[in-house]
DNA sequence: TCTAAACTTGACTATTTTACTATGGTATAT
DNA sequence: ATATACCATAGTAAAATAGTCAAGTTTAGA
């Protein structure tokens, strides 16, 4: 079970931008610099959290994307579900497994892989983009 | 982010043995038809269980696998362990990745995985098998 | 005693997912 | 005008997943 890079350098990189707390855009390509995170595997990423207004797009020189909302309106949950870093812990929801499918038998460890769902889902409810920039800059690379 | 089956089958085919309150041993056979899991994959997952000493095996016809100990002594989180079922949440803690090394610059959301492997493993550490056993039977195939 | 049922082990493999790269654009500030 | 930025689609190498295959050993019970 681990966390895909897609959704980590989602978080990372909106993080990165939220330390500036002016208006100016960021380019990806001080991100990419920055967080070490290859330049085209950044547009792919930011063109599904602009596609889902995490963020905002300036074009030309000198531009870059913009936060659409300030830092503590945007959840951890709002990042992964744009990027589409989706929890998983059953198969048996949609497909009709044998031994867990509509019908009488219902797999024995159901529920506590829905209570998982859940226990991981209000983590990311619960963080914001502004819990991870308390102390601005101090690490500033 | 998803859990492997490994994790999973070996929870659930726990949970079965455990719904038996006898101590007669489990056949994986029997396991594999109940559970729909590959008799073949199930042989590789026991062998884990059984060298960390969540299960022992009786050998010979009419024998299988019982639980070393009782249902509630036994915790998520040693099942998911035996099975190297382990969460990883962020690649930077060994490996030093450019942007999160030991030196000055530490990759910002560096502290939110932390804390969400704590916040799953803390899952894992409150449940056990009894929780997903109780109202044992009603549900047998 | 014999044999089938059950466990044991290690190697192997197909499929899927991940984590990108490559290519070829379009838009715009300077 | 042109360099710098965003935008979109396709492809692909490596790793992980989810098993299968083969070749045993052990032992209860006929």
């Amino acid at each position: 079970m681990k966390l895909s890079t897609k959704g980590r350098y989602a978080v990372m990189a909106l993080a990165d931008i939220a330390k500036f707390d002016d208006n100016n855009p960021v380019s990806l390509r001080d991100i990419s610099l920055r967080q070490g995170i290859s330049l085209l595997y950044l547009e792919q990423i930011f063109s599904m959290l602009k596609k889902n207004q995490i963020v905002e797009s300036v074009r030309g020189s000198n531009g870059g994307y913009k936060l659409t909302k300030s830092p503590d309106q945007i959840k951890i949950s709002n990042i992964f579900s744009a990027v589409q870093e989706n929890i998983k812990t059953v198969g048996c929801k949609k497909e009709s497994k044998k031994g867990c499918n509509g019908k009488s038998a219902k797999c024995i460890t159901h529920n506590l892989w829905d209570e998982l769902e859940l226990h991981i889902n209000e983590f990311f409810n619960k963080k914001n983009l502004s819990d991870l920039v308390k102390g601005k800059n101090e690490n500033r690379v």
